[in-house]
DNA sequence: CGGCGCGGCGCC
DNA sequence: AAAGGGCGCCGCGCCG
């Protein structure tokens, strides 16, 4: 058990039960060399207060770990999980100062006075009765090491004693929690990712530049001078200014083209696609399309390829833990946003190759597995979900299946789909009672709370306000149904919460538990052109889309690579979920380039 | 000039 | 009239 921890651009690395004795105090060059030694001695679980501060730098210098607690990223789950709200109440664990917000808590700052907590001589991660059916190494037994590089944004020295206290208290939460096993998990689960999404980082996506210039040219035209627009683009928008007759038009202003358009005849409210659809004009198709390629070329075009993608890759930045249901985020690039147009430009090095796999319907299956719903389940096993449900007579056709799945998620009430939905609540009352559940929560402003762990923000001033001005004496009907409105609308947000969540939960412990193996695969010689970090050399995870990943492998590799992805999404599963009876099967490819996965 | 809200749209 | 959840990024247009 090891603690490092900076003080004046120094780091320390300490075993938190002999704090005062570091093993071995030494500058940011020698960092790696030392986390590389006692790595490998003892095996250890680094604890530090930002992964995203810390380890670039030793994957700089080739320096992998296996296992970390990410401690900001664990503090936001903790301070906020229902889970602990009874220990939380105590009032013997607020947040330490120093400790930033986790990223989807923003302005949400730390609780001030830290209280001395007793010391927990529990471990975080021991998981022995998991130990079994947990491949990844992820959320096992082992030794204790932390690290905290100082202060490193405010510059104010963050001392190892001050981390060796917030680590006992984060240990204090869960042991003390409602689950402490589910938390360990969690916190295990959501620390890997950290370690993932840095690392993806410094892989960086294997991108061809010539394939993404050639679709530009043949979608586009060819590159245009600064200041102009390609060809096809300037073609397009003349087709739409004749038809208008309106040779000044400026169709990327909303307002300007919204005025055209009524001057034109055609009466929208708004000029997003969807609406115009609805009318028949010559002006329409080329505006639609006009749309779409504007589209590609502000968002994927020559200036994105001149800013993201460099020596072969594309290095977006990754935000573990971004959003409020545990979804990843990222912070540039919009990697999570790739059109489906330019995936063509995903491939693999000489010699190497894709594994790309996506877990099909995987949050219809995790609702199914949380509510403990065994006909649901059912109708997944084996099968395309929607498919299933047909298949039971619940619905007519797979479109219908799928639009009342969707909308029992999301909280649909109207149309096709909250037309459909009854009938999904009379073939699968448990599942629709969880999600109606969450949602009845939602709207009376309470927090709901994922399968793990993670809970909803409470709802902000906007609810707090609406329900106040309802519940005046003198509350006016229009005050009343902007607070029903208000309510429902939070409810939709805490009623996908649960399964989004949960599912993001899924797709984080397959990671976690695919992410040793690969690290298992011996390093391949290093290409002369091509001297990376050590991960580079063996299959490694370059992408992640929710319930998507991609491993870049050699290609000798790719066969067992693949199964371990299968593997441990069995592994999630059961790990998840027990032995609860319900399949997550995954859609899966091994191909050269991105965009042949979908085939 | 930068900051910001909005409409719109890409992904899941 | 009300309207399915989560994101990030773009350009526009307004603001100071």
């Amino acid at each position: 058990m090891i603690i490092a921890g900076t003080e004046r651009a120094r780091f320390a690395i300490v075993d938190p039960a002999r704090p005062s004795q570091p093993l071995a105090v030494v500058g940011s060059d020698e960092l790696p060399a030392a986390v590389r030694e006692l790595d490998a001695a003892s095996h250890p679980r680094w604890v530090w207060a930002e992964t995203h501060l810390l380890y670039p730098a030793l994957l700089e210098a080739g320096v992998r770990v296996d296992r970390c607690h990410d401690l900001r990223l664990c503090a936001a789950i903790l301070d906020r999980s229902t889970l602990t709200e009874q220990v939380r109440s105590s009032g013997r664990h607020g947040r330490p100062p120093w400790l930033p917000p986790g990223p989807a808590e923003a302005g949400t700052a730390g609780a001030a006075a830290p209280v001395a907590a007793g010391r927990s001589h529990d471990t975080l991660f021991e998981l022995d009765e998991f130990a079994d059916i947990d491949p990844a190494g992820a959320v096992d037994e082992g030794s204790d090491v932390r690290a905290s590089d100082t202060g490193a944004t405010d510059g104010s020295a963050v001392t190892i004693e001050s981390l060796a206290r917030e680590l006992d208290r984060q240990q204090a939460m869960v042991a003390e929690s409602a689950d402490p096993r589910a938390l360990r998990l969690l916190l295990a689960a959501e620390s890997a990712g950290a370690l993932i999404g840095a690392e993806m980082h410094a892989a960086g996506i294997p991108w061809d530049r010539a394939v993404h210039e050639r679709v530009l040219e043949q979608t586009l035209g060819a590159r245009p001078k600064p200041g102009f627009k390609p060809a096809h683009v300037e073609r397009l928008a003349a087709a739409v200014r004749a038809a208008l007759a309106g040779p000044s038009v400026n169709l990327d202003s909303q307002v300007d083209l919204l005025r055209a358009l009524r001057r034109a005849g055609i009466q929208v409210d708004s000029t997003s696609r969807w609406e115009l659809g609805e009318h028949d004009h010559p002006a329409i198709e080329p505006l639609i399309a006009y749309k779409k390629l504007m589209r590609l070329l502000s968002a994927n075009g020559w200036a994105w390829l001149d800013e993201w993608v460099h020596d072969g890759r594309f290095r977006p930045d990754y935000v573990p833990g971004g959003t409020a249901t545990g979804r990843w985020a990222t912070s540039g690039g919009g990697a999570l946003q790739l059109p489906k147009i330019v995936r063509s430009a995903v491939v693999a090095d000489p010699g190497w190759t894709l594994v790309v796999a996506d877990a099909a319907q995987l949050e219809p299956r995790v609702l199914a597995a949380m509510a403990r719903d065994e006909a649901m389940a059912a109708a997944g096993r084996g099968r395309d979900i929607y498919r299933g449900i047909v298949e039971s007579g619940v619905v007519e056709n797979r479109d219908q299946a799928k639009v009342a799945i969707l909308g029992a998620m999301y909280g649909a009430t109207t149309g096709d789909s909250g037309r459909l939905v009854p009938r999904l609540a009379r073939a699968y009352p448990r599942a629709m009672a969880l999600v109606d559940r969450a949602a009845a929560t939602g709207e009376r402003g309470g927090v709901v709370t994922t399968n793990l762990g993670r809970s909803s923000p409470s709802p902000g001033d906007g609810w707090r306000v609406a329900q106040a001005q309802a519940s005046q004496p003198e509350a006016t009907p229009a005050d009343e149904r902007r607070a029903r409105s208000v309510a429902r609308e939070w409810g939709r947000f805490t009623r996908n919460f649960v399964v989004q969540g949960s599912a993001a939960e899924w797709a984080l412990c397959w990671m976690a538990a695919l992410r040793p193996r690969l690290a298992q695969f011996a390093p391949v010689a290093t290409p002369a052109e091509r001297s990376g970090p050590v991960f580079e050399r063996m299959p490694h995870l370059v992408y992640f889309l929710h319930d998507e990943i991609i491993v870049h492998t050699p290609r000798e590799h790719a066969d067992e690579v693949a199964a371990a992805v299968h593997e441990t999404a069995h592994a999630a599963a059961r790990l998840l979920f027990g032995d609860f009876p319900v399949d997550f099967p995954l859609e899966s490819a091994i191909v050269d380039s991105y965009a042949m996965a979908d085939a």
